[in-house]
Order: structure tokens, then sequence, then C-alpha cells
DNA sequence: CCACATCATATTGTCCGACAATCCGACAGG
DNA sequence: CCTGTCGGATTGTCGGACAATATGATGTGG
């Protein structure tokens, strides 16, 4: 009958008018917070108290520092932050291989589409530049796969999109692992993902969505016949080790 | 020349130790952790360093209480706290709602597609249901801008994948806004969203992810539609207050 | 044996005060 | 302009304290 009555302790009280603060951009990014004994001061709780809200902010990402800084700033969620937050919350929520190829299935051809629209001369060439890259990696399987995460962020980047570029991240990443399964263990994987890279490179040069937007799609779709050939069972759980997986013999 | 030599502080460390653990599942989802006092000796800190520690894996949704509870358990994160998180980030990165509105264009019909080849009899239902409840629905605004919410989710939990379980949450909470603007000043978004989500749900009940696929991608071009009868600027960023967007006359 | 009230104990939330390390800004000297 | 010095300010960490209350053990009655 009766709602139970709402206590909140102080730590997260002053964290929230912290962020709201924040996200009405009354405190702008870049700006410095007053330093801890001061929020003491003007919130009338103990510096502790104010130490424990601002660690709850520095973990979502809206507060950081300077590298070897001292002082606190108000800064936006890096692509890092977000994404280690997306996919460690999948992780737990025991998302599987092909759980995360199908939203890359769903998701990328509208990046490349968006991207083929809207893409400017230096993301173009940030874009080749990832595709040469990745077609010159030979061997060092892990640096290739890091290749391949950088051409998803560079088409990301492209498309001039803040939503894809921060779902972009955390999707290839949880993907790294079975990526480097398949660079090894597939021996035309190299190449498809080459031509592939090339195709769509080519199409959002020519600023063509649907030849990109297609493109795309059958590029993720060989990751998933790559899985397959690799011997990574497509519910395998992302984020579990996979050095335990069989090589097909 | 040289990498700057990493000092993390300690309430830094305890909390990715904790954090490896659980990503490990060394410690498992319910599972109550020690008490800080413990943890404090444990880690050989003090329990103000431990309680700083928790404190960013509870903002991180990785830890959480039991109504009105006083240890922490173990919890994954739920799609609220990784919602809020992505949101606050975008809103954070200035995304506008046409980037928005981009994202749903791309994932939605993918999601629309794999919930129709995989939904349960259960997920259908709560769909129906869904969409039979913003169909009845006559003036509260507010209250239909959250069915159409609703319909969406039980789109997402009829896919069956976390990942879009969680991608779609966020993404609908940032129009929700300009949602509630649009079923105020366009006459017939009621009915055109109400005719969209039977022709879905038609196509879910049917297992046709074509037709799915292809009624959401209309549906979702609708809303921009809307945006545009409405008054409201593309290029409107997410998260501002959408109170001051003049009604065309 | 189970359900329930009772009570001591453990645990959290918050405070206070302290101190070392070090970052910051100013200042002087080459 | 670069470098070295210096004092003050700020953070990271510690120890201890106490009120409120959740937790678990205990005892009691059915």
């Amino acid at each position: 009958m009766f709602e139970p009555l709402g206590y909140a302790p102080a730590y997260w009280r002053v964290s929230e008018a912290i962020r709201a603060r924040i996200l009405r951009r009354e405190l702008v990014e870049g700006q410095a917070l007053p330093t801890e004994t001061e929020l003491a001061r003007q919130f009338e709780v103990n510096r502790s108290t104010v130490r424990e809200a601002l660690r709850k902010l520095e973990s979502n990402g809206l507060l950081g520092r300077r590298r070897g800084g001292k002082r606190l700033f108000v800064t936006r969620p890096t692509r890092e932050a977000v994404g280690g937050g997306l996919s460690q919350a999948l992780e737990m929520h025991r998302a599987r291989v092909v759980d995360v190829w199908e939203a890359l299935q769903a998701v990328q051809p509208g990046i490349a589409a968006a991207a083929a629209e809207r893409r400017s001369e230096s993301a173009l060439r940030h874009l080749e530049l990832a595709a040469r890259r990745f077609a010159a990696r030979e061997g060092e399987r892990e640096l290739a796969v890091l290749d391949v995460t950088s051409f998803f962020d560079a088409l990301g980047e492209a498309s001039d999109n803040p939503v894809f570029m921060l779902l972009n991240e955390p999707l290839l990443r949880l993907l790294n692992p079975s990526l480097a399964i398949i660079i090894d263990r597939v021996p035309q994987a190299r190449s498809r993902i080459g031509s592939a890279q090339q195709q769509i490179v080519a199409a959002v040069a020519a600023r063509d969505a649907a030849s990109a937007s297609a493109w795309m799609s059958r590029h993720v779709r060989d990751f998933r016949r790559g899985f397959e050939v690799a011997g990574i069972p497509l519910s395998t759980e992302v984020g579990v080790d996979l050095g335990a997986v069989p090589a097909v013999s």
C-alpha cells in the first residue's frame, strides 16, 4: 500500500547534485571542480563523504584528471570508459559471440552507409590508412586484430555520429579474442577481410551509401562464417578465455 | 621518449582487484561481498579506502544491495544502469536528435528481424500487450511516450539478445522528450505509431523477419517525419530542455 | 518441529583529525 | 627562455569514533 520511503545516503546525494549540474552544463567540460575541502564545506558534509561521491562520478567518466594532475576536471566520458562499461555489462549478462555478431550485423551496415554519405576528406584518409595498415600486416595476430578494430573505429569516425562512435568500440572489443583465433586458424581470413575493407573504402570514397552498406553486410556475414570454420561455437560467451576452445583437426 | 610510469592510487587498485574477480566469475552474481572491515583487513588498507573502491563498483552496477539491505552483493548491471551511463555519455558528447534517430534506424530493423525469428510465445504476448496499451491510451502524453518505449523494450526482449536489450533502452530514453512533443503536436502521430506497431506485431507473430524489419524501418522513418512536422530541428541536442522549442504556428 | 518475538552483535554511514607526498604557482638566477 | 628553489594547497591514506540499523542467534509458544 505504501511506497518504501526513499532514503539516500549523503554520498549519493552529493554525487547526484554534482552530476545534475554537469548534465545541465552549469559545470562545463574542462572546468576544474572545487577542491574536496571546499565541496565538503559547501555541501556541509565531511570530506570523506565528498570523496565517495567523487569516486562515483569519476568511474562514470564525468570527472577525470589531467595526466599526473591532482585536481579533478569535468570531462566527457571517453569512448574507452563508455565501451568498458558496456562490454563489462554484456559479459555479466552472458552475451554470446552470436549475440554480439548479430548486433554488429544490424548496426554496421548503417554506419557504413552514414559514413559514405558524410565522410570528410580527413576521415576518409584515416579509413584508407587503417585498411592499408591491416593489409600490410603480416603475422602478429594481436596487432592484426587491433587493425580490424581501428578500421571499424575509423568508419565510425567517418559517420560523424557520436552514437555510432560510442557503440562501435565495445562491440568490437568483445569480439577481439574470437577474431584473433579466426585470423590464426582460417588461412583465407586475412585476404577476405582485406578485400572487404577495400570494397568498403572504395564505396565510402565514392559516397555510395548503398554499396558501402551492402559490402559491410557481406563483411560481417563473413565473420560468422569465420567463427564456424575456426571451430568457435557461436554460443561461446564473450569474455571467457578462448584458449580452451579446441582447434578443429 | 619515455612512457609515464604508471601510478595507481590504492582505491583504484582495490576496485580493480574486486572487479577482476567478479568478471572472472570467482565472485558470482548474488554472492555477498565480505564486510568493509574484512576487505580492509585483507587488502591491508583503511576502511575509507575500501569504501571509495566500493563506490566505483557500485556506480558501475557490478555491486548493489537488496532493498533496505546493508551488505553489498555482486549484481549484474541492470539495464537502467547501463542505459543511464550510455545516455549520459551521449548527452555529454552533444549527440543530436538526428544522430540518435540514425542509430535507431540502423539497429531497430535488425532487432525486429531477430525478434520475428526467435520470439517466444510469452515474449509475443508482452509485445502484443504493449501495442494494445499504447492503442488504448488517450491523452496522457507522458504515459503514451512510456508506452512507446515499452513496445521497443518488449521487442528487444523478444529478440532474446542481451546486446539488443541493453542498447534499446538508452536510445529510446534520449528521444523521449522529443517524442512527447511529437505526440502533442502532430495529430496523426498516435494513429501512425499505433498502426506501425500492429504491423510489426503481426510480422513478429508470423515469424516473418523480412516483413518485421521492413515495417520497423518505415516506423522509424516516420519518427523523422514527426520531428519535422512538430518543428523539432533535427540538430537539437538530446538532453536539452525542449520546452523552449517553439511550436509551429 | 515450526513460527515468531527478543535481543546482542555486526555493519554501514558519517564524522573528526592527522600527516606524508606531491602538485602548483611564484619567484629568482643563469 | 629555461631551470632550480620554495612555500602553500590539495590529494591520498590512515586511525579512531559513534549513531542507526540490519543480521543472526536465541528463546518462547503453538
